[in-house]
DNA sequence: GCCGTTTTCGGCCCGACTGTTTTCAGTCG
């Protein structure tokens, strides 16, 4: 079994316990396990083959016990005991908002509510309201929340996100009263979905602000809204919280509302080992607050060097910014140039020109060009003879555009179901660089996609890995295939590995561009351009280096263009 | 169930909002 199903069983085992009504701490044991198995990646089965599994904090004894199990044998005796006693639906109850594990089993207890369609009935049917701990609004509050429910997928693309925030975050920055508003939640750490809109401001009088929020014409239902925080649900579904702090409470609020959870409980812990309490309002010591005037000061003061808000995920970032201060991140100006864009010459909606221009004009100084290759005939895959007159086009187009931009020739090659490539060496040869991706045949068993991807990363011709899980964010699952051996792949052969910067795919995800790094893969930020604007795409694929940690040196499009076009020549001619 | 620079027992992050409550539990961030 994966390193992610274990996770995802431990948290249904946590799940199910609450659901059963037991200890809440031995509930959240089994929700932290599974939070420390998906820390642990493919690191797992070594951890399990050297007997230190133990030692990750948050697995125990007994979880260990259960890991192990689960891992070789595939089931474990108190989860196959929580689902025969419990109906395989109640667990679904849990997205009705408003109904936690309290609320689910009482209904269950009582009116023998098993399912959505029986949460209706029993709504509907105005059972709910007498209930004891329950009345007519939460009945009503049952059945909007069954429509919503039935109505909405749970996540939203970052690009989503940003669009969806740009004007709520306008329209809160220009009410007078406002001194300062920021974007927090998942959205600020950058994560490759986001699930809802979290906005912080600080004012001295919050309160009318609160209330100007809830009647934006974007609100299309107010969920709750006090004297310091409100939640609205946006039309179309997406949920939108804001919550207001006075001036001097803003960096710990910042902090706090920036997240993730599992890093403010550590940050929280932290406080309390050294006497002190820390909330989204202050840092308490016990002679009084300890004032911070920024999130770096309030770092220093739990001793710590600054955590940037990528990184805020409990997954090691303590124990490196207590080692030393964390090396700066590379930021979207560090990069020089952009490879992997497409044109007109197949499914582009630019032409060369205009693609150059758009990246001249966005401060690079060079374009990697990459058609789709002859068997992406659904995308205008380009044929040996168009390639040899786009290589015309090219050489004219760097003529015309004088040294201070550089053009480079490449294609976005097929690697075909066994590994091989679209096109003979002796075209390959002709590209200044290859970008290999799949693009047919997703359903090969993982053995098979694995020898296939090794093969093209092997080959001397291929530069770069495009897009190596093929996942598309909320539509379609990575194909099988492992990850592990195809970065070794590339380590050994000295090829790089694409972030896929769309932020559709953003793929290769931060935690294997943190393995490829640590490998001595080399990365580059691709943003699979079809558009001049899809150019803008390429921050996206920053936020991604920055969550795996990478700095400006280990991204290859942050060289100038001299150096990366030597280094290209090299890798062509390595062997 | 996990864990230990005050603990091997007794804590476990901490606060806002809601609804049903007559003093607070549940849910959520
Ligand atoms: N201390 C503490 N902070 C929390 C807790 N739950 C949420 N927060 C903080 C950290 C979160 O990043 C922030 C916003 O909460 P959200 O539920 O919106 O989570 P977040 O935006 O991280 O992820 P999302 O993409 O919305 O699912 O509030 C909690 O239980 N304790
Ligand atoms: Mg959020
Ligand atoms: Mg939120
Ligand atoms: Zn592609």
């Amino acid at each position: 079994m994966s390193p992610a199903d274990v996770a995802r069983i431990l948290d249904e085992m946590g799940t199910l316990l609450e659901l059963r009504g037991e200890n809440p701490f031995r509930c959240r044991a089994y929700h932290n396990a599974a939070d420390a198995i998906r820390g642990l990646g493919d690191d797992l089965p070594e951890r399990i083959a050297s007997g230190r599994l133990a030692e990750v904090p948050g697995i125990g004894e007994t979880i260990r016990a259960k890991v192990v199990q689960l891992v070789t044998t595939g089931s474990v005796p108190l989860y196959d005991e929580l689902r025969a006693e419990l109906p395989p639906g109640l667990v679904a109850l849990l997205r009705v908002p408003g109904l936690g594990p309290k609320k689910i089993k009482a209904l269950h207890d009582a009116l023998k509510v098993e399912s959505l369609a029986d949460l209706r009935l029993a709504a509907e049917s105005g059972k709910i309201a007498g209930l004891k701990g329950f009345g007519a609004k939460t009945e009503q509050k049952i059945l909007e929340g069954l429509g919503f429910v039935e109505s909405t997928g749970d996540r939203i693309l970052q690009s989503t996100a940003r669009r969806l925030v740009s004007p709520i975050l306008g329209a809160v920055r220009s009410h007078p009263g406002v001194i300062e508003a920021e974007a927090c939640g998942s959205l600020r750490r950058r994560l490759d979905t986001i699930g809802d809109l979290d906005i912080l401001f600080s004012s001295d009088d919050p309160a009318p602000v609160l209330d100007r929020f809830v009647s934006l014409p974007e609100v299309a239902s107010v969920l709750a809204h006090g004297p310091t925080k409100a939640s609205v649900r946006l039309a179309g579904g997406v949920q939108c919280d804001l919550r207001g702090v006075s001036p001097g409470q803003f960096p710990f609020a910042l902090h706090y509302f920036t997240g993730s959870k599992a890093h403010n409980i550590a940050m929280r812990r932290r406080a309390i080992a050294r006497g002190l309490r820390l909330n989204e309002y202050a840092l308490e010591g016990p002679d009084g607050p300890i004032p911070c005037g920024s999130e770096e000061e309030l770092f220093r003061a739990l001793g710590l060097h600054a955590i940037p808000p990528e990184l805020r995920e409990d997954r090691g970032e303590f124990d490196r910014a207590e080692a030393g201060p964390i090396p700066p991140l590379v930021e979207r100006g560090d990069l020089r140039g952009t490879f992997h864009c497409h044109t007109d010459w197949s499914d582009g909606g630019n032409t060369l020109a205009e693609m150059a221009e758009a990246a001249r004009d966005r401060g690079l100084s060079y374009l990697g060009i990459a058609d789709h290759s002859r068997s992406a005939a659904y995308a205008g895959g380009l044929s040996i003879d168009r390639v040899r007159r786009q290589w015309e086009a090219i050489d004219e187009l760097n003529a015309a555009m004088g040294p201070a931009f550089r053009v480079f020739k490449g294609i976005e090659c097929d690697i075909l179901a066994d590994g091989s490539l679209d096109y003979p060496d002796d075209v390959l040869e002709g590209f200044d660089y290859v970008v290999a991706s799949v693009h047919s045949s997703f359903g090969l068993p993982a053995e098979a996609m694995t020898a296939r991807i090794v093969r093209a990363v092997r080959h001397p011709l291929v530069t770069m890995l495009g897009h190596p899980t093929g996942r598309l964010l909320l539509r379609r699952e990575a194909y099988a295939v492992d990850l592990g051996a195809v970065i070794e792949a590339a380590a050994e052969a000295g090829t790089m590995i694409e972030i896929n910067a769309s932020p559709h795919r953003l793929d290769l995800d931060a935690p294997h561009v943190r393995r490829a790094r640590d490998r001595g893969v080399a990365i580059v930020i691709n943003p699979d351009a079809h558009a001049t604007g899809g150019l803008d795409d390429l921050d996206y694929g920053v936020g991604v280096a920055r969550r795996a940690g990478l700095g400006a040196a280990e991204v290859f499009n942050s060289l100038p263009a001299e150096e990366a076009s030597r280094a290209l020549t090299k890798l062509r001619t390595r062997g």
